[in-house]
DNA sequence: ACAAATTCGAGAGCAGTGCTCTTGACAGTG
DNA sequence: CACTGTCAAGAGCACTGCTCTCGAATTTGT
């Protein structure tokens, strides 16, 4: 969040006051679009409300951000790198596997609850009619990296089991998790990435069904499903 | 959908031609709606364009949907039961659990595949603002309930191992699936029911991101993925 | 069968939205 | 100093959800 150093990053700190300006601004809009988005979700977010709020007219802020999708889009990237954030800052405090994978996975549902509306941004129903850009899948591969990395240091470590699968990987599916343990994890075996991903699969199904309400007067508080299930799933992956 | 015995149905057949009338131009209406939701989502779903496209002036359509959202609670309870039945009629093609089982979730992903939008609406984000009245949550329990009652069956029949579980049950989450248990399976031992419930958490959890498009580029088609996956999870609830 | 009560579609209108275009003022650079 | 590009502001367009009123049609009670 802080500023760093000016050739640590690629974009240069800005120089004329015009582009201080711009930034400021930018971020200003930002903050205010996410208040707004807290309080009454993506539906609601409304450029003249936000515009309103910061005291300029809606035309201007067409100058800093194209479209209501645009603005829309930043807020997503931000959401995305939010929730990896706050799963890799809670696996770094801890240092033996499960621990690790128990933050991570009440870190993300921590971030999910607190907020909810911009999880439901990046996990939730697109906005009809919007397509993720390209620059949103970096980031959106943060928080499933956090957990897969999770289980890479224990398979290293020794602290994961062989996880003997029951059942065989057929071909199609084994190019596909090929490439994608390229990408994450190269020296984990396929059967324990793949368990990986059901598991994120299943966190990401449990934090939405929580939100959108389905758990109501079921689990209700849901903490101890939760809990329950994420150990469950620990044993899946063959954690111990 | 066919018309029953009017003796069959709580809500008896319509009497009067207006009454008749007005049932055929709500069903219209539901129609209509549900085809604009297909095409551009709830977000873009207008009163007024469902009233131009059946001829009508949009404050008649208020005569039969007081509000926008009461049109989207119709429209997700329809959603509900569809998805519901597409379950129940899978399943009852199948005889043996384990087929059961895998016809159950392919058939929900199929349905929610055909009905993205519609799938959106009752697992999506909510519509913000919008808070689920009481009349959804008996047919959202159709869903779900589908696999447990699978899983009920193939335990009467003894086609199930008894799933032992590495992971003691505390006592709070007991009592919510003590009750849990009580509605939906009641001769079902507790870990069998939980882990039921894990997987349908994982099933939501990865249609959810298939269809907000979390898959691309990872695993794509992701049907390799999805049947492995329910295999995989087969295995964990304990059906063989 | 006739009158009263109810229901209905239509139209006007309000407040709000995303977005576009033009206008005039300001800052940065030559 | 003058020029060029950027900026906020305002008016305006087409659209939305929703409310109200007003006749017309239909159902109901007598």
């Amino acid at each position: 969040m802080t500023e760093t150093s000016p050739t640590s990053r690629q974009r240069r700190a800005p120089r004329t006051a015009r582009e201080r300006a711009r930034a400021e601004l930018t971020a200003a809009i930002k903050e205010e679009a996410r208040r707004q988005l807290a309080e009454v979700g993506a539906h609601g977010l409304s450029l003249r409300a936000v515009a309103r709020e910061l005291g300029m007219v809606s035309s201007a802020l067409y100058r800093y951000f194209p479209s209501r999708d645009e603005l829309l889009t930043a807020l997503i990237v931000d959401a995305y790198d939010a929730l990896g954030e706050a799963g890799e800052v809670a696996v770094a405090r801890e240092s033996v596997a499960c621990e690790q994978w128990r933050a991570a996975c009440r870190a993300m549902r921590d971030w999910a609850r607190a907020h909810p509306h911009e999880y439901s941004l990046i996990y939730g129903s697109p906005v009809p009619g919007y397509v993720a850009p390209e620059r949103t899948i970096a980031p959106a591969e943060r928080a499933p990296r956090v957990l897969i990395e999770t289980l890479r240091t224990a398979w290293g470590t020794g602290g994961i089991e062989p996880a003997t699968p029951q059942v065989p990987v057929p071909a199609a599916l084994r190019t596909q998790a090929e490439t994608l343990g390229r990408s994450f994890a190269p020296d984990l075996p396929l059967p324990i990435l793949l368990r990986g991903v059901v598991a994120w699969t299943q966190l990401t199904g449990m934090i939405g069904l929580e939100l959108t309400g389905h758990f109501v007067g079921v689990f209700e508080p849901a903490d101890a499903f939760f809990t329950h299930s994420v150990e469950e799933l620990m044993a899946f992956v063959g954690l111990h």
